[in-house]
DNA sequence: CGATATTTGTACGTATGTATT
DNA sequence: TAATACATACGTACAAATATC
C-alpha cells in the first residue's frame, strides 16, 4: 500500500498503488477509501495529488466518488475495460486473457465493416497507401517484426479508408486493448502463415480497388477468422 | 472571447469560450494560444483553472499542447468526435448533421453484431428483461416518448446480452453521439411505423430466445435499415 | 555550442463552497 | 444544526522541455 520506486508523477504512483489493491481484491467491493487527507498522510503527498489519483480511479470505473459521502470501491462489473491505465495494470498483473474472446469478436465486426465501407469509398490516395504496405509485405527482406507492424498499419489504413469518423474514433479507443493484447501474446509469424496472410491482404486490396464491397467483406472475414485460429481461441461458453 | 453567464465551473466556461472560438474558426488552425498567465488575466481566473480548461481542450483534440513550446489549435481532422463535451458544443452550434451517416453505419454494424452474439449467449435473465420491454412496447397505452425510451432500452439490453465487455464499453463511448443525434433530430414515431417496429422487436426477441443467430442478425439488419430510411438518410459520396 | 528566457508540467498549502450524514 | 467529506479555486514554487540569443 506504500509507494514503490520513484519513477513518475506522484499521482500516477498513488493511482497504481490503489488500483493494484482494488484489482487484486485487497480492497474489497464497497470498501470505503480513507478520506483524502488520510491518504495524503499515508502516501506523504498533498491532497491535490490524492484527488488526481482518485479522479483517475473514478474515470477507470474502479471507484465511485460520492460528494460528501465518501469514495467506494467498485466491483469489476463497473470497470471500464477501454481505459488505458486500467488495461496497463491488468496487463502487468497478467490478468488480461479473459478479454481475448471479446476482443476477437469486436475486431471481426470492425474489420469486416471497415473493409466494406473502404471498398465503397476509398480514394486513390487511400489505395496508394495500401499498395505501399502490401508491397513491403511481399518483400522477402521484411523481418517478422516488421511484418507485424505492417499488418497493423494495413488494417489501420483500411479503417481510415472507410472515411467514417465515428468508426475511426472507436478504433482509436480500442488501441489500448489491442496493444496490451499484443504484448500479452506475442504473435508468432511463421513463414507458411505469412505467405497465406500476404495473399489475403493482396486480395483485400484488389477488392477495395475494384469497389467490390461484398467480396472485401468476405475476404476480411476469412482473414480475421484465420487470425482467430492462430490465436488459439478458447471455446465459447 | 469573454466569459458569458456565470452558470458552472470556471474551467468549464473557459473551455466553452475557447472551444467555441476554435469550432467557429475564430481561432484558426495552428494558431498559438496565449500563454497560461495571459489567459488567466483575460478571463480573470487562476492558472489552475486555465490549465484544467486547456487539458479538456487537448483531450477533445481541439488543441495540441507542447511542453515548453506552447499550445496550438488543431484542425477538425484531429477532433475527437466521441468526446462528450465537444459533441455538446457541436450540438449546440447546430453543426452536427455531418455525423448522421457515419453514425448510422456504425450503429448498423453494432446492432447486427450484438444481435448475433445475443442469440448465442443470452441468459434467461437477459431474455426476461427483453420480454418486459417488448410487452410494454405492445401496450397501446404507451406514449410516443415512452416508446422511444423503450426502443433505446431494448437495444441497450441486446448489447448487454451479447456478454461482450469490449462491445459494451464501445457502446458506452457512443452514448454521447447517440444522445446529441437524438436531440438534433427529434424522431417522429407515427402510428404505422410503430406497429412495424414492434413486430420487428418481437421477431428479434424470438430469434434470440431460440438461439438463431443468423436470423437475429437478418432481422436486426432490416430493422436498422428501416430506421435509416426514416431518418431520411442523405445519399453517400 | 552554450547560456538564458520562455512556456508548460507537477506539486504544495490554503480557503471556501456544497452535498451528505 | 453541526460535523464530515468531497469540489472548486487561488497563489506560489520549482522542475522540465523548448526556443532564442
Amino acid at each position: 500500500m506504500t509507494l514503490s520506486t520513484q519513477k513518475r508523477r506522484l499521482h500516477d504512483m498513488v493511482f497504481e498503488a490503489l488500483a493494484t489493491d482494488i484489482i487484486t481484491g485487497a480492497l474489497a467491493l464497497d470498501t470505503r477509501l480513507p478520506i483524502d487527507s488520510a491518504l495524503g498522510n499515508r502516501f506523504e503527498v498533498s491532497r491535490t495529488v490524492i484527488r488526481e489519483a482518485i479522479q483517475a480511479l473514478a474515470s477507470a470505473g474502479l471507484v465511485d466518488v460520492r460528494h460528501g459521502a465518501g469514495t467506494y470501491v467498485n466491483g469489476s462489473a463497473s470497470w471500464d475495460l477501454l481505459d488505458t491505465r486500467l488495461l496497463e495494470m491488468l496487463g502487468n498483473t497478467g490478468t488480461i486473457d479473459f478479454l481475448i474472446n471479446d476482443l476477437l469478436d469486436v475486431r471481426r465486426m470492425f474489420e469486416v465493416e471497415a473493409a466494406g465501407l473502404a471498398a465503397e469509398r476509398a480514394t486513390a490516395a487511400d489505395i496508394a497507401a495500401l499498395e505501399v504496405v502490401v508491397e513491403r509485405m511481399r518483400d522477402p527482406k521484411t523481418t517478422g517484426d516488421e511484418y507485424l507492424e505492417l499488418n497493423l498499419e494495413f488494417h489501420s489504413l483500411i479503417v481510415q479508408a472507410s472515411h467514417n469518423r465515428i468508426l475511426t474514433g472507436l478504433r482509436h479507443q480500442m488501441r489500448g486493448v489491442l496493444s496490451v493484447m499484443m504484448n500479452a501474446r506475442q504473435r508468432q509469424a511463421d513463414e507458411e502463415m505469412r505467405i497465406v496472410s500476404t495473399a489475403m491482404h493482396q486480395m483485400l486490396l484488389d477488392s477495395i480497388r475494384e469497389g467490390r464491397a461484398d467480396r472485401a467483406q468476405a475476404v476480411m472475414l476469412a482473414h480475421v477468422q484465420g487470425a482467430e485460429r492462430s490465436l488459439q481461441r478458447t471455446p465459447e461458453s
